[in-house]
DNA sequence: GAATAAATATGAGTGTACTCATAAATGATC
DNA sequence: GATCATTTATGAGTACACTCATATTTATTC
């Protein structure tokens, strides 16, 4: 990989030498390329400690190549993110026992979570970094896909401990995620803060947590559009 | 101010010209002139189409100097905001019956910190953007002082509201302010995001603030060492 | 396989937040 | 009022995310 992008380097412009320029690759291979570089530089060097170039280099494309296929850096994190966060609720999930209550089974995952953010700081950031997206009101369409990720995620769980029948039908499944996510994130920052200890935090959060989904209310008049996206991933 | 800027510019260094240079100004001024230029650009502009370059001409100084007195341009934008933030809830406090429930109270202040967000919009959006610095673990400092800020804000209307006696004595008063701020967050998440209407959210937010204050516990084994900053604004 | 159009790739260029070596002002001591 | 030390100011310079005019490849049609 190094190797192939300096060789790059140091010709130039390659015209008549490889007759498999890195053209005759498909988009997929190339964002799965891309996807690998930032991951392992994000990992090794941290995020902001790596530069767009070398994650281009890394993955043997041209600097502006990189922003056809994320729109910004922070994209990048977000993506690679995603797909960790993910499968870390669901292999937490999938430990479980069904007979736990779903407020049990929320803390599990989240505990999950929490470890997975103690181990490998610099990709779970990404989720708090990435709502500076709000900020600029030029990309609200990157907020909304965003949620979609953060619901697509806690909606399964949800959606896995409703066929369980640990949950009322009809549960809003787009309040429980914000709560869970709201809950996460103020969490987060106490935390960080160091004003308040983990064991506090954590029993705070089930506090809380019991709270969200034993007292919440079906709200009976709203079709509850927003959430399907959740459910409708496994279905 | 934009002549004196210009007369500089075009003068290059004043040496012999003006006897009254500009450090014949204390630190305070200087930084009540920067604050008050980025105020002005932050409203006019909005956040990111203001440069440091222009906050630092309108205040007549060097573009280094600006980084003397702040050390971002966020950081710029939370020393506007807060000011306005903790006037704008006291302000709505002040015009709330002593007899209104706390959560009604609440609700007030709350709705205040909203009509503020929508009328201006850039210098509210501080708040969020700022969050980023979570992002970057040499900056811990500075959540701790955001955080400050907003428990003291937040701080001050619950220690209102106890003085009035609607409140319970020993209410974890940084519990209520991780949830307002928690639900404030994800509620304007919801709102942007265009996936929940104003109404919707509204009564959302009633009902789950309704659920933090009359469904907490106390915790009787923590001095809730955190939460006096906040009430010793005044005591 | 020539000609044309559409899609994709490229990296030098751009704008801007922030730095840093240098300079100026201020204060202290004689 | 000369000398030194400390604080404060400066703006040219730097680094880096992102853009855009141009180039290259692929697809299409004859």
């Amino acid at each position: 990989m190094k190797q192939a992008a300096k060789a790059r380097a140091a010709k130039g412009k390659v015209e008549t030498a490889s007759p498999l320029g890195r053209r005759e690759r498909n988009k997929q291979e190339k964002l799965d390329r891309i996807l690998a570089a930032a991951r392992e530089l994000f990992a090794a060097k941290g995020f902001s400690d790596t530069t767009t170039q070398e994650i281009a280099e890394r993955a043997d494309i041209g600097t502006g190549t990189l922003f056809l296929y994320a729109k910004s850096k922070e994209d990048l994190l977000i993506m690679v993110f995603k797909d960790e966060m993910i499968e870390t609720s669901q292999t937490a999930l999938r430990k479980v026992s069904p007979d736990t209550p779903i407020a049990d089974q929320l803390m599990q995952v989240f505990g999950a979570m929490v470890a997975y953010h103690n181990r490998d700081l610099p990709l779970a950031r990404a989720l708090i970094r990435e709502i500076t997206i709000l900020a600029n009101p030029d990309r609200r369409e990157d907020v909304r896909s965003l949620m979609r990720i953060i619901y697509s995620g806690i909606g399964d769980i949800i959606a896995s401990a409703h066929a369980r029948e640990k949950i009322r039908p009809g549960l809003d499944l787009l309040l429980v995620g914000e709560a869970l996510f709201g809950i996460y994130y103020v969490g987060l920052i106490g935390w960080l803060n160091g004003q308040v200890t983990k064991p506090t935090f954590l029993k705070r959060l089930r506090t809380k947590l019991a709270l969200s989904i034993d007292g919440l209310r079906v709200p009976s008049a709203e079709p509850a559009a927003p959430a399907r996206a959740a459910s409708s991933r496994k279905s």
